[in-house]
DNA sequence: CAGTGAGACGGGCAACC
DNA sequence: ATAACGGTTGCCCGTCTCACTG
């Protein structure tokens, strides 16, 4: 195989060594040259021609003039490029048969390269490489581009780039090229994965052979090679003194504006204008990313908002388009409450702000008078005498270029471009009558023209008649915007456009849009109160004086807890628990809290750091293993305290503080909780209670246009006008309007916390989610994430384990709290149907975690059969596994199939690498920032690695940490685990209870029309939805989780009875001897509210008749239906005629 | 008697931990 | 059959029913 690529700088060489014509066209593409046996092979563009004896005289005078060689190969790459998709044993079998024709005879190597040669380099591959110096050849449009064809060349933009592994080992990378025409998709496979520096927004000219590929059935390029291209000259904007756009929407603007703010920051810097306002629809989401790319790019921000201007006693009227913007910091704060005041409270299809609002809070802010939708330019229009009264109200008045008004043509005021003009002009003399500034604005909408097709995509999709009819409202340079004024003179046109957009941009101070630096809330004597609950807590479980190991990690956590100012924070989360416990729910942890033991002290979570230790509840002895002799404390084997022989409590999951806090003790503490969802309403409310309505609100989000709804509009618009297009294009599209927003959502779960010194509107303004006043909820109008670095999130999230534990425990009585994490027949159902007492061949699994939180589906069942877990810290492990990526699957899995070690010493958490490092006497630091690189999939450097190998760590552990991408935290797997194997507990003692509460818990996706019907049917329609494969949809996929469990539970001898009228409850399971009486709601159509509807008109009193029944629950026709079908209403007459005799 | 709008329901999608 | 992170909340939309309206 060549090991060297030579690229000759003259194609047709050949025709140098031999007389026949064919030489003088055939081009030499490059050669490759095996050193070794001195062979060269000749790539030649298209397919063979001409007789093999032709070639074989060329071989032999090439040979005869080049001493060096000694073996000549020809290949064509429209042949050779076959290879390239083929397999490898293939590949081989060519190779060896084109070998041994061949004879090797010299020794001697030849020069690799020579003058008149470029040499490619660094290839050791059997192919040549695919970047290339340069790809000769003309490029062809894309669009031009339909069918199969050899040898083709394009030139464009990366618009996708994608490369993953193959099954046969193999590198595939796509990625996808825009040429201003159309868009195509390119493949090519490698050996190795390999770093070519392909990336979105790269420019590149690529030649292959366009192939159908029956794979994604489109037309491909497989590519044969590419290089890089200069990127088109960018734009430019050469005024000496440039212009700045006062008036621009991004993606936040609804569905209205397509430009992501960082890209339209970009832009500006790139034409040298100082500054941008950002001005949506109402809204100001758009600000925390302004900021970024204002400080990335060197850009000032302006920050502002078109407005809906109303009047107080007409809210619901006419509203105007009004620019506002914040010249300094009270500014922006007054923004941020008019904001908030026409989302809360005069929101009427938009956010409205009311004129005398507006007046009340206008210190620092800067008034423009918009575009056409605005009361001047409206007042113009009308000829409305008032015109200059209601201009004296603006701080600058706003002109447009014309065409951005052109769809007002035709109606009742404007019959050309003229009227336009005039209104322009009019807008411009009353400027110079009130003395107060004109500037020429844009209105953007897009980043540039072209972009405008992405618009018309996205007002089709929401409805809108003429979407393809578009306004060039895009970003205009400083002369694009002058040659818009034709009709004003020169000096008028120069001061609008440049001179009078630069005074109000420079009237505006450098304004910072949320308040750097974190704000936590602080109660008082938190520090104190924190270290003496979590004294005594410990005293109660360690005696006191603490054992040594306890005592050194309380102080080393407290310090770093109090030093940088978090004590509030545990104190709150303790409350918070403590609120929910006194409430009878249990809560779960979440994340890496776990890993703090004060927060164990605090009962903020039961995982309880330490290493594994025995600990006597009597007389305090204890025993510490701090050498990783066992995986857990609930692993260690139950004994009597030496001491006084009381039965010893085993604890201790061996979790270091620094994944919680960092190494410096200094991170902010992301405090994650699991309550019931029954009871997160509550737990929000209390929240309230703790800090006061005004300090503390639901984090917002912000719900945009994502890939898949983006690719039903591109769809859906391509449809409406009879186009179709390439995926590759389509995608392009798709990849243009994502991230548009759409709506505004509630976080699941986090409240941010204004500490009481602060206000909200120093942070950001606040809205009703979706604008819906009803919801009684008011999340931040940012999105989380824009205060992330601000304000404390606490993550109060709802859960099902905690719901599903409470019922249980009501249920049977059992102490959830007290369940033996070591009970063998539980942990038996984790490598085996031992106690469950069914078999494979009846529910298809051998393992028995169906149900059981985490460990069901069919990835986690896979882990459990090839690790058989023993015991409590194998489950750990498991959990760590099938949450992280590339930590099981292409790794840990590998590693314990092949013996090289096994589940209990491959990587499974983040803490793993930090635990194990430190036992092989890595430095705490290195330890850390190890497992830090690695958990994020950033891989080992060589240092690194140089560190690992010094510590006599084995090659399979290095390699596995240079695998993984994402990994879970132990503490969060730890405290899953605990409430996975004890609903598993319920699960193996209490089965009737476990799949009442199991199928309760979500009754509305049970179907018990269908599960009534008995095992055969229930097993006919899970292999029906099986062999739809990937075309069953999502719910249909959990429908066959359901009902494994169904069989399951059928299994174990239990029936399922169908709705009863008088029986059922609304949505619970009941059980019935052996059996579960299924509730209203499994019934498919018949939702919560008929349910319970249904049971409460029961009131003991048997229905007289349908028609009773009807009236009494007031339940629509169609969940009678439902019911009649179901068999509920038998010997009930439709009406109450019959009765009533 | 068609049209409208509200509400229930389920499914799909998005955001998030 | 493949590859594989699992599970939660919440918003929108299409469909259907039904009461009310003009």
């Amino acid at each position: 195989m060549p090991s060297h690529f030579i690229k000759p700088q003259e194609p047709c060489i050949l025709a140098g060594f031999h007389t026949d014509p064919l030489f003088e066209k055939q081009e030499v593409l490059e050669i490759g040259v095996n050193p070794e046996r001195k062979e060269w092979t000749f790539v030649l563009n298209g397919t063979r021609q001409g007789s093999p004896e032709l070639w074989k005289e060329l071989a032999e005078a090439i040979k005869a003039r080049v001493p060096e060689v000694s073996s000549v190969i020809f290949s064509w790459d429209g042949e050779e490029e076959q290879n390239a998709v083929d397999s490898d044993a293939a590949y081989l079998e060519r190779a060896i048969k084109q070998i041994n024709k061949k004879q090797f005879e010299s020794p001697h190597p030849p020069k690799p390269a020579t003058n008149g040669w470029n040499r490619n380099q660094g290839s050791n591959g059997r192919r040549r490489q695919l970047l290339q110096n340069n790809i000769n050849g003309e490029s062809t449009p894309i669009i031009d581009l339909q069918e199969e064809e050899r040898n083709v060349v394009i030139n464009g933009e990366v618009t996708a780039f994608n490369s993953r592994l193959t099954r046969t080992g193999k590198t595939l990378i796509m990625f996808d090229v825009y040429d201003g025409t159309d868009t195509l998709s390119c493949k090519a496979f490698l050996d190795q994965p390999e770093e070519l520096g392909i990336k979105k927004g790269k420019w590149v000219k690529v030649r292959g052979n366009l192939q159908f590929q029956s794979f994604d059935n489109q037309l491909s390029l497989m590519v044969q090679g590419f290089t890089f291209v200069d990127s088109p000259p960018t734009l430019q904007d050469d005024a000496p003194t440039k212009r700045v756009e006062l008036h621009l929407h991004t993606k936040m603007s609804g569905l209205d504006g397509t430009i992501d703010v960082e890209q339209v920051v970009e832009l500006a810097a790139s034409l040298g204008h100082d500054a941008v306002a950002i001005t949506d629809h109402g809204v100001i989401q758009a600000f925390p990313n302004a900021y970024w790319a204002g400080k990335k790019h060197g850009v000032k921000i302006i920050y502002g908002v078109e407005g809906y201007l109303v009047d107080e006693n007409d809210i619901k009227g006419r509203s105007y388009h009004i620019v506002i913007l914040a010249k300094n910091q009270t500014g922006l704060k007054n923004l941020y409450k008019l904001v908030s005041f026409s989302h809360l409270d005069y929101f009427y299809r938009n956010p409205r702000i009311t004129r005398s609002l507006l007046e009340k809070h206008r210190e620092g802010l800067i008034i423009g008078s918009a575009c056409e939708a605005g009361e001047l330019y409206q007042a113009i229009l009308t000829n409305d005498p008032h015109a200059v009264e209601i201009a004296k109200f603006y701080d600058y008045l706003e002109i447009q270029p014309l065409k951005n008004n052109e769809f007002l043509i035709g109606t009742t005021h404007v019959q050309s471009l003229d009227d336009l003009a005039n209104v322009n002009k009019k807008i411009v003399q009353i400027g110079e009558q009130l003395n107060i500034p004109v500037v020429a604005t844009g209105d953007v909408h897009f980043l540039r023209q072209e972009d405008s097709f992405v618009r018309t995509i996205l007002l089709a999709g929401h409805g809108f008649e003429d979407a393809e009819r578009q306004a060039p409202l895009f970003y205009r340079t400083t002369k694009e915007m002058i040659e818009e004024f034709p009709y004003l003179n020169d000096e008028k046109v120069q001061e609008i456009v440049v001179d009078n957009t630069r005074l109000i941009a420079d009237r505006i101070e450098h304004v910072v849009p949320v308040p750097e630096g974190l704000h936590p809330p602080h109660l008082p004597n938190a520090e104190k109160d924190l270290e003496d609950m979590a004294y005594e807590n410990a005293w109660r479980l360690y005696g006191n004086p603490l054992p040594e190991i306890v005592d050194a990690r309380i102080k080393r956590e407290l310090k770093a807890i109090i030093g940088n100012g978090y004590a509030s924070l545990y104190l709150i989360a303790h409350k918070l628990v403590k609120k929910s416990l006194d409430d009878g729910y249990l809560v779960g942890s979440r994340g890496s809290v776990g890993s703090s033991f004060v927060a164990t002290m605090c009962d903020i979570t039961e995982v309880n750091p330490l290493p594994p230790h025995y600990v006597c509840p009597n007389c305090f002895w204890s025993q510490f293993f701090t050498e990783g002799e066992i995986g857990s404390g609930v692993d260690l084997d139950p004994k009597n305290c030496p001491e006084c022989d009381t039965m010893l409590n085993r604890l201790g999951f061996e979790i270091p503080y620094e994944v919680f806090m960092g190494f410096h003790g200094d991170k902010v503490p992301d405090i994650d909780l699991n309550f019931s969802g029954e009871y997160q309403a509550a737990i929000h409310a209390f929240t309230e209670e703790l800090f006061g309505s005004e300090q503390v609100f639901r984090a917002g989000t912000i719900g945009t246009l994502a890939d898949k709804t983006a690719y039903g509009y591109v769809m859906k618009y391509l449809e409406s006008v009879n186009q179709t297009r390439r995926n590759a294009e389509v995608n392009r599209l798709v990849s243009k309007l994502t991230g548009v927003r759409r709506t505004t959502g509630q976080h699941p779960g986090g409240m941010v916390v204004v500490p009481p010194d602060k206000d909200i509107h120093d942070f950001t303004p606040i809205q009703y989610p979706a604008n819906d006043s009803k919801s009684g909820i008011i999340t931040t109008h940012f999105e989380y994430h824009a205060l992330d670095d601000s304000l404390v999130k606490l993550d109060i999230l709802g859960h099902d384990d905690p719901t599903m534990l409470k019922y249980l425990e009501d249920q049977t009585g059992v102490s959830v709290l007290g369940i033996p994490l070591d009970d063998s027949d539980t942990m038996a159902i984790f490598s085996s149907l031992d106690s469950l007492g069914v078999t494979e061949e009846q529910i298809g699994t051998p393992v028995g975690t169906l149900g059981v939180p985490e460990f069901g589906t069919r990835f986690v069942r896979q882990m459990l059969i090839d690790t058989r877990p023993q015991q409590f810290s194998d489950l750990v492990r498991i959990s760590g596994l099938s949450h992280g990526t590339n930590v099981w699957t292409n790794n840990a899995q590998d590693l314990i199939r092949q013996k090289i070690t096994d589940l209990s010493n491959v990587i499974a958490t983040r803490d793993d690498i930090m635990s194990y490092l430190m036992l092989k006497s890595v430095e705490a630091g290195d330890a850390f920032r190890i497992m830090e690189q690695v958990r994020r999939g950033r891989g080992l450097d060589e240092k690194d690695v140089a560190i690992l190998v010094e510590h006599s760590v084995p090659d399979w552990y290095i390699e596995s940490c240079n695998k993984i991408s994402y990994m879970f935290p132990k503490a969060h797997a730890v405290a899953y685990v605990m409430m996975s194997f004890r609903i598993a507990y319920f699960k193996v003692h209490y089965p009737l209870h476990f799949y009442a509460a199991l199928f309760s818990l979500r009754s509305g996706e049970f179907d018990a029309q269908l599960v009534i019907q008995g095992e055969r049917v229930v097993r006919a329609e899970m292999e029906n939805i099986n062999n739809k494969g990937n075309d069953a949809t999502p719910k249909e996929r959990s429908t066959v989780t359901q009902l494994e469990i169904v069989l399951e539970a059928m299994a174990r001898g239990i029936r399922f009875l169908p709705v009863d009228l008088y029986k059922s409850s609304d949505s619970f399971f009941l059980i019935e001897g052996n059996a579960l009486r299924a509730p209203f709601s499994s019934l498919q159509g018949v939702g919560v509210n008929a349910a319970s509807s249904i049971v409460a008109s029961r009131n003991g009193e048997p229905y007289k008749s349908i028609e009773d029944l009807r009236k009494r629950s007031g339940v629509t026709k169609t969940v009678i239906e439902t019911l009649r079908l179901h068999g509920a209403l038998e010997g009930l007459s439709e009406t109450n005629q019959l009765t009533l005799f």
